[in-house]
DNA sequence: ATTGGCACTCGGGGAGTTTGAGTGCTAACT
DNA sequence: AGTTAGCACTCAAACTCCCCGAGTGCCAAT
């Protein structure tokens, strides 16, 4: 076991090379932080944080330099949560007032973290897993197309255009939509499936052979809830913070325009202490990300996880603020959606 | 008037400075194109073009640089446009089989102009400028909202959220419908304003009310179309590029990421030759744009141009490439947009 | 267990030097 | 006239050398 003196050397380490970006050594230790002890024994305290692998020295003669594993014991175990000050809170607030619909929603919320955490803020779109169809519309659209809107209780707006082939027949259109409507309201989406695979029957076999596209193509916008959807905001905070990622950005550029590194990233992380889960460095095992780090939080709608939302940058990062950002703002998410 | 000979000479340089990244001398510029002159000749001419700003010297000893304003000539006087090759030509018909609808061709297109370029390709969604109503829909979608879908004969296809404040009435929104689908179904968006004035008259004071809630929605939807959008795809290719933009590439992120910004420099660019507009260095009058060129394109439905597309990169692009891309991306979106 | 002391290491910064690509100018040549 | 060879000059970049000092590891003393 790692004694108490040693962790806290950890966390000094941490703060300071945070705050200053430099490797920090023994003797600037004992001046910015009142241990009782001498540098000397600090050094001592150094020798078996390195041993753990906790800390690492960039060359021989130079300060140390907190290890991904480092930071990993440092945020489970060290920081506490730094709550937000009032000018954070305020812009909160401030920032969400007046968004009418979903897409507004998010894409502010998006922006607000990027500007609270000096990140690369994203936002998941929700998925519509434990949704349920509320209503579906089937609007002629064109000649021989049809949009078809499908309305979850989420409040959330699918819509998708049918080719079907033949010129549309509105009345026969009305009545599938009323058929559908009828089958599926209030349903769950995951049971979609099931009721509407009878709905043909007693049709005309070309009219049956017209519903068919239609059901076809609405059960693959359910299923389309897994192709999911990110947003991101402030991908000019990492041009800022250059400097921590040795080499070059591009390859984390290159990670998050990638959405489905993002997703699936995202998806493999489970909430763990506070709500909020962490990948710190070569956690993440994404190439391009292995300097980065990543914060995610779930956002809820009816007391359920309806998707995630968080912040990437340099592992060298404030943990403290931006978990309590990610955080404060995933609650805020969940509050506003709730009317 | 600038002699025949010193064009030649400036259109070498652009062209070996494009290739090598580096100041091109008379030297290396003799010994790679075959000019029937010494390089001291060449050097005279040297000094003429750099009178006249074409080009510049970094610092004393070295050899030169395009200005922006030589860049400028080489697009307008020199340069021919090169013809894509094969397999360029190949990867757009490729890239673009099986989309279905407006947000999933755009998606797609905008990722095959930045492959083909490597750099940030753009692409701005259709203005509804000159399209017209093809049927407009209300849905119930929960208890006081409403959902207004607009379609246009563009196929484009706007939603929006109505808080109605009162609980929905079925039936009337249904009448209402109706009645706004007879006024304007076919109507030219800039012309629906004065259609829906009277939609009210006859209706009981309470209803009118509602319906007046819906048709100043409509409106603003309808005005929306300024509220334009552009999306973006191969931000890392800038970071691969850094070299090319002295100091940060912050700005320039900073700059594609504010949409508003994008948005006044599209609209600001007329096409010129060849059906292409660009913008060279300082010419872009944002402060982050200084050290970019932006080629645009119009595309278009229907006979006439209903948005454009880009690319964004560094001055030290290589311009023929990247002007004819862009061109077969703008025109093979109309291509693909007219069926 | 802690400490002062000491020898050692090594990156970073500054100063001086060399190198070489490139220039501008001039006088001669066609 | 335009072109060329030649020459003196400039200056960034690369290299070397050297020193400084922060920082280490280890040991003997407390």
């Amino acid at each position: 076991m790692i004694p108490d003196r040693s962790l806290e050397v950890l966390r000094a380490i941490v703060q300071d090379y945070i705050a200053s970006k430099e490797p920090v050594g023994s003797k600037s230790l004992v001046e910015r932080h009142s241990f009782g002890v001498s540098a000397a024994t600090i050094r001592n305290d150094m020798a078996l944080l390195e041993e753990e692998e906790l800390i690492h020295a960039p060359h021989t003669s130079a300060g140390r330099v907190p290890t991904d594993k480092g930071y990993r014991l440092f945020v489970d175990r060290l920081s506490e949560v730094k709550p937000l000050n009032a000018a954070e809170r305020h812009a909160i607030e401030n920032f969400m007032v007046g968004s009418a619909d979903l897409d507004e929603t998010l894409g502010r919320t998006v922006r607000l973290l990027s500007q609270l955490t000096n990140q690369v803020a994203m936002v998941q779109y929700p998925t519509l897993g434990k949704a349920s169809v509320r209503h579906i519309e089937l609007i002629p659209a064109a000649d021989t197309r049809v949009l078809m809107v499908l309305i979850t209780d989420s409040g959330r707006i699918q819509q998708h255009v049918v080719e079907l082939g033949v010129p549309v027949d509105e009345g026969f259109i009305g009545e599938l939509r009323a058929k559908l409507n009828a089958a599926i309201s209030g349903v769950a989406l995951s049971d979609v499936a099931a009721k509407v695979k009878s709905i043909t029957s007693g049709m005309s076999p070309d009219k049956a052979k017209l519903a068919n596209v239609i059901v076809k193509n609405l059960l693959e916008q359910v299923d389309a809830n897994r192709q999911e959807k990110i947003i991101l905001s402030g991908t000019s905070n990492l041009a800022k913070r250059e400097e921590d990622f040795p080499g070059s950005i591009s390859p984390v550029l290159e990670a998050i325009e990638e959405q489905v590194v993002l997703l699936k990233l995202i998806s493999e992380m489970q909430a763990e202490q506070h709500g909020v889960s962490l990948r710190i460095g070569r956690e993440n095992q994404f190439e391009g990300l292995s300097n980065a780090s990543v914060v995610v939080s779930g956002y809820e709608n009816q007391g359920s996880e309806i998707a995630k939302l968080g912040v990437i940058g340099p592992t060298r990062m404030d943990y403290s603020s931006n978990i309590s950002a990610v955080r404060a703002v995933a609650r805020y998410l969940t509050k506003t959606l709730g009317n």
